[in-house]
DNA sequence: ATACTGAATATTTTATTGATTATTCAGTAT
DNA sequence: ATACTGAATAATCAATAAAATATTCAGTAT
């Protein structure tokens, strides 16, 4: 077990009462009492409450990040079933924290509405997933691409159901899921019938 | 100038106090005075206050529903026409409440917390008008569609980002409106590159 | 009966205060 | 100098009281 330094051991105590008692329920002294400290300690490593909590919503967010930088780096799918990975895995993620952590989406709504970069740093680092996807697809001659950026932008706005938490309860998993499904299928092959040019 | 029947004029009433002062800072009084009657008369025509703010908000959905069926009824517009044209219209809409009144956005925020059968009718409206589209474009065949009802749901999810009020802030509605267009393309053409089977 | 009102009641908002918590800082220990 | 603390201050939250507002209803006028 390797001793961790101090800014770690802050942001695992944080982590343990943010999840368990959330962001709002959570006192500074709380904290620095289960790393035996004081409060004003706290603030030598960080600048506020809102930056500890902005550390752990990072942590989370990077978690996602790995798993949908994963498939997009995986070898063995096709650029459509990248996309349709990365939209499921999204959606999974979103609904499962939605489900059974409301303390961890209540941490990633303070933070959307209190430190906004955090969340805008994840969607432009999804977005940048998505670029790459498209270029490696490109690449492949598996789509064509007329302007990877703005195509990755407006997949982005396209698949925004499926991360948002306030989506969650307007329908049920499996809507959200078939609709994913739907929409990256659509997305791949169009709504034009496939033309076949026998001349 | 014909005369209104007394719930017309009474919503009338309303619909001056809630786009000049906001649906939650118009009182019943205020609104009953515009009619010169007494507050306790207003309930004689609707339940409660929030049933007038329903009534009004009703107008409002009714207003773009009635645009976006014109689209979809026009006889001059390929099926991709139409998407785009729907999308578009969505987004306009939605941004140009926003932008300009901020009170009828209050209504609709008001109303779908505390009675989103009205949104959700809407939505459904929407929806709907979607199939449409895509069964018309099934018959002249310009579109390709397995299951109308679910790619209509998935289309409608794809959009959302277009006609969430609080989607407006967070791009410049050159961004919306670009991303509108390309997801419309991509969804009419697909990533895919068009197969030309030359056998 | 129908259309309405004024006054009574119930509910919601707003203002006020006290308590809790975040943050700062002068100062102690090493 | 570096790591830290206790106490002071500032900001925020929670509880309450006061005011405003929504809603009901018994009753008046036509």
């Amino acid at each position: 077990m390797t001793e961790l330094d101090t800014p770690s051991q802050i942001l695992a105590a944080a982590e343990a009462r943010f999840s368990l008692y959330g962001y709002n329920k959570t006192t500074m002294a709380e904290i620095a009492g289960d790393c035996n400290m004081s409060a004003a300690n706290l603030y030598r490593f960080y600048e506020n409450k809102l930056d500890i909590g902005a550390a752990m919503a990072g942590q989370f967010f990077s978690e996602e990040y790995r798993h949908l930088a994963k498939i997009v780096h995986r070898d063995n799918l096709t650029s459509a079933e990248k996309l349709e990975e990365f939209v499921l895995l999204t959606l999974h993620h979103c609904h499962k924290y939605f489900t059974n952590s409301p303390r961890i989406i209540e941490l990633v709504e303070v933070m959307s509405v209190q430190k906004p970069c955090v969340c805008d740093n994840h969607q432009q680092q999804k977005i940048e997933l998505l670029q790459e996807l498209l270029t490696q697809a490109q690449e492949k001659n598996e789509f064509v691409v007329d302007d990877v950026v703005a195509s990755a932008a407006a997949i982005h706005m396209a698949i925004l159901t499926f991360h948002l938490p306030m989506m969650m309860p307007r329908y049920t998993f499996e809507e959200l899921e078939r609709g994913a499904r739907i929409l990256c299928q659509t997305l791949v092959f169009g709504l034009k019938p496939t033309v076949i040019d026998k001349g």
